[in-house]
DNA sequence: TATTATTCCTATCGATTTAGTATGAATTAA
DNA sequence: TTAATTCATACTAAATCGATAGGAATAATA
């Protein structure tokens, strides 16, 4: 099953029509959000935030819309799922003010470090994905469905 | 920043704590929160969990309480934390029952796999990282500290 | 046998996050 | 000038997270 979140899933279909699409022509959001079935308001969003990361380039206005601001080759999904992970840093855990325990410190210190090395091994796999190998394996997958239904 | 869920870390000190203690008597709940300065109402459904997962036993009663059921050693980084992890399945997710759109199967597809290739990653981590290693960098860990107060 | 200490079971609760909706201003092509 | 679009901001409903609450079941011990 999919657990990336939602947002996330949407953000990288609307860069795979992105690169499906006429790059020379902008492709607006309710277009992806027709073609996707995803709620309209809800992926002008999401592009917004793709465009903050430097993904998508919009251009307003009546025939505005979407581009790709990188060729589909250089970008990776690490690069698409952090931009859309949030990252709110500013450590929002300004918690209890209590000081913890020192054996507490010393768990979180270890766990701190195991996270890092899971963290990092989640994105050695999404690093070496790129766009164009989604939307690849994409039209490959499109092109089998319809090959079973003409038999 | 450690960034496991707060129960996944509460459950890893519980089994520290577990592995510390004399393993022939049981430890309680109750010391396993003052020690950690964690709710003892809630350590104890947490380790109701590590039970029902094999992780450790329990004995019921006046000095009752809580121990590993298996060795240090033998117990994985990775049981740990998928025991905590809560795994509902049964699919909550049946909604708008309306067909998906070819190309979002086709996303879906693409993106369950990559998924499992992160969860793989993941695993893959936690599954060289013994109960053990925990117990002893913890230990390593507060005798520096000591040893800093010292000079 | 009564008391006390403990696990076990289930429900509830407040805060945060997730997944959207709503409203409308700013911009631009036609 | 109008229509189509992005952009900005706020709100809302549902789910999940981090607990808290009440009490039943069990077992040692006085």
């Amino acid at each position: 099953m999919n657990r990336f979140p939602i947002k996330v899933t949407y953000g990288i279909m609307a860069t795979i029509e992105l690169a499906l699409h006429d790059r020379s022509t902008p492709l607006q959001a309710k277009a992806i959000a027709t073609r996707r079935g995803i709620p309209s308001r809800f992926i002008e969003q999401i592009l917004q935030g793709l465009k903050q990361a430097g993904i998508v380039r919009s251009l307003r206005g009546a025939q505005g819309g979407y581009t790709l601001a990188q060729d589909p080759n250089q970008i990776t999904l690490a690069e698409l799922v952090n931009s859309m992970n949030g990252k709110d840093l500013s450590s929002p855990m300004a918690n209890g003010t209590s000081e913890p325990t020192e054996s507490r410190r010393a768990s979180n210190t270890i766990l701190s470090d195991i996270w890092a090395q899971v963290q990092e091994a989640e994105q050695a796999v999404l690093r070496v994905i790129s766009l164009q190998s989604l939307v690849e394996q994409h039209q490959k997958l499109e092109s089998q469905r319809s090959l079973m239904y003409h038999i």
